[in-house]
DNA sequence: TGTAAATCTGGACTCATGGTCCGGAAATCA
DNA sequence: TGATTTCCGGACCATGAGTCCAGATTTACA
């Protein structure tokens, strides 16, 4: 069922023209049954948001590859952001469908990015003032918002320029400075 | 007509809650002339921030105020974020109606906003690598979305706080180091 | 196995809202 | 005053989320 959603989706050329008909009509199911199994059609996101993310959340939280704890905080922030990244571009158009929508903010998913993200920086950084943390953590978040990606790269950025200043800002976050994040880079 | 339309949204407990037979109702005039006037409810958003912004515009371009030519990039660059965040305050709901809707990033007013920011950065960072400014420049007003803000202001954080930080990143955008910065904000 | 009760299902229906359109009012002109 | 043009209001349309109920299906039990 939420495949069915999925798929349309990625081939529909905007998330506002997948309708809850047309997956119901997609799942040869009724509109009722949809609306019984998800509640809503931000209850349908949601839960295809999670199906999606659960890869990426496993892979952070197993602490393997880029996240083992004997690698740098920053360079786990770093990988994480580059990961969302890949993510987001990955499935556009859901999350599109969904940073349109209102409550993203609230909704666990983003919580559980924010939470670890504030966790890198909070590591990286001893004990930051009150709030900066929190606040950085959002920020970063906030610059892989779909729209300003794609506006970006549709504006002559190539996703290698995002990723580099992306990073570069993650390790500022951080109070790297400008020389120490060129040496740290080369490894 | 805009007037009317202006009071509405800043009664209303959300953007969405105000229509456009709401508006055109308070304006004693039926529907047909508010979308003759307007074209669409984007259009009378847009040109509601038109009017609001103007004041904002003037003061900066004016060259006065904290704005003036022999002021550090750096220091205007923090001020200008600091009054988009106070104006985005003040017109909350305005302000909801227009990020939620798609498209701002292509709106004039946005790119102006993107512009100044990304020149200020550009000046205070002597010539960046390609891209970075811009890139800068919107990740540094991504974190002023409204809904961002007020998360932040619900979740415990002070608006000093935010201003705080606000200001720090924009600082380490334009390759300030920590101790520089500290001896700056005295100033 | 037959039947009654409980549960589930599909799609017709409601409702809200942005946007269109046309009959007639107002203004302009002769 | 009468003809012509312009403009206006609000009835109307289209669309899409969410509801609801008649009937199908499954379960429960004798």
């Amino acid at each position: 069922m939420l495949e069915a959603a999925d798929i349309l989706f990625a081939q529909a050329d905007g998330p506002e023209r997948v309708t809850m008909d047309a997956i119901a009509a997609a799942c040869s199911v009724g509109k009722g049954t949809l609306f019984r199994a998800f509640g809503s059609r931000a209850g349908l996101l949601d839960a295809l948001w999670a199906t999606k993310i659960e890869a990426l959340r496993a892979s952070v939280e197993s602490g393997a590859a880029p996240f083992r704890q004997d690698t740098l905080p920053q360079q786990r922030l770093a990988a994480f952001l580059d990961l969302i990244l890949t993510f987001k571009l990955d499935n556009r158009h859901l999350i599109r469908a969904l940073e349109f929508g209102p409550g993203i903010l609230q909704s666990p998913h983003y919580r559980w990015m924010l939470g670890v993200t504030a966790r890198f920086i909070e590591e990286g950084t001893g004990s930051p003032p009150e709030g900066a943390a929190l606040y950085n953590a959002h920020a970063l978040l906030a610059a892989l918002h779909i729209d300003l990606i794609e506006d970006m790269l549709a504006n002559g950025l190539s996703l290698d320029t995002i990723r580099d200043a992306q990073t570069k800002r993650a390790y500022m976050a951080m109070g790297i400075t400008e020389s120490d994040y060129k040496t740290l880079v080369r490894t």
